[in-house]
DNA sequence: GTCTATATAATGATAGAC
DNA sequence: GTCTATCATTATATAGAC
């Protein structure tokens, strides 16, 4: 969000200063390296003003999920009918209307947040149906894994990369926080989502690398029911 | 690599344990979150002992980003000859002898290591021959942006995945720390990099999409370069 | 609502004994 | 090489004035 439209920073109450400055700080710095002081100082105001409305560096933390899960929420139900939901897949981080909040969903994902957890997992849900419309033109033969799996790692690796932004972009030459750097980013992340990166018969030997190592450390071979958890 | 073989963590000298317990308590919370003593209780020695064997919290860090290092190098140099190296792309991470490693390399990247990040450039550069190969047989046109581009995207989101492990696991029903959980994961992965996950015409779709959003944002169409920084 | 001042706890750093 | 004891700093939490 930053500032509604129309207004600037300093028309924000205090409160609501403080709790963007902590949202920012927390995304940049992750929790554990943010301090009280800091978001003050961000917010302009004192150490003290957010304990009197927030309580603790804990409950400010709740209240900016709080926050960010009812922006979301809201923001869900403007601009998508549920028929168009399952369209989004993982790319539901990448709406423009998410934007502000990326960095800071994926910093308190790896930090732990129960709230931004269910994030995770609805978009986790919107994927499946995603991944099963690819699975409909497959043509060589079942999933090895069911789409939820490979939803669930997808969705990992797509929040995944949010936390090294700084890797990405110096091994891109570009900074991805630019508009030059995203739309190489969003460019190369299209690319990877609608090609193949290995060829059939690399895949089979792959797979058959992954039996092998696993058959021997298990004792046991996978069985399809532990292949597809969920089925 | 835990102990050595044939050893027990007691056969360990202090400084060896320290440095072990280190890189474990690092992995696990991030540094900012880890205590000095609370890696000196998990190697069994008193807080003094890690100022006189590594002095600072901070050179603790280094002695075990280059114990790493030097262990990688020489895995690489057991394992592979240079001819194999370009095999394995972004699964360089997933090799067995760099398991006991993942988590603390993908945490330290995230904590800004710059020596992980010097691992984070060299698998990118494992991964651009990768890609390149795949291009050999696409069927639809050259490629949206470089191989560098969308291997420093792709090595992101394959590390960045580590950093949510948990999150990952619940999705799946199965911890990814398990030998169960982490074959799945394993198919999970293969399957994601041998199928395209969006059919041509979503692609295109996208694709016009990413255009119109970055075309109005930056007021001027993007040019061939802009979208092959390295070429 | 907002600030200043202070108490309390945790942590990294240090000194010195064994 | 290893430990105990202590210092200095920083951060959170709290109390009370304006």
């Amino acid at each position: 969000m930053a500032a509604p439209h129309g207004f600037t920073a300093d028309d924000l109450t205090a409160r609501a200063r403080i709790r963007q400055a902590a949202m920012q700080q927390f995304a940049e710095h992750g929790y554990a390296r943010t301090t009280i002081r800091g978001i003050a100082a961000a917010a302009g105001v004192s150490p003290g003003l957010l304990r009197h409305h927030y309580g603790s560096k804990e409950e400010l933390r709740d209240a900016v999920d709080a926050h960010i899960l009812a922006e979301i929420r809201q923001a869900n139900d403007a601009v998508l009918d549920g028929s168009r939901r399952g369209d989004l897949g993982p790319a539901a981080l990448a709406r423009p209307d998410m934007k502000p909040y990326q960095a800071y969903i994926v910093r308190a994902l790896a930090d732990g947040s129960p709230t931004m957890a269910r994030i995770f997992d609805e978009v986790v849900e919107l994927t499946v149906p995603w991944l099963e419309q690819a699975d409909e033109v497959r043509t060589d033969g079942e999933p090895a894994v069911d789409a939820r799996a490979r939803a669930a790692v997808l969705v990992g690796m797509v929040f995944g990369v949010g936390l090294l932004g700084d890797h990405v972009s110096r091994a891109l030459g570009k900074n991805i926080n630019t508009p030059d750097g995203e739309y190489v980013f969003s460019l190369a992340v299209l690319d990877l989502y609608s090609h193949s990166l290995v060829s059939p018969e690399l895949a089979a030997s792959a797979r058959h690398g992954i039996d092998a190592v696993f058959t021997s450390r298990r004792a046991t071979p996978a069985t399809p029911a532990e292949r597809n958890p969920q089925a």
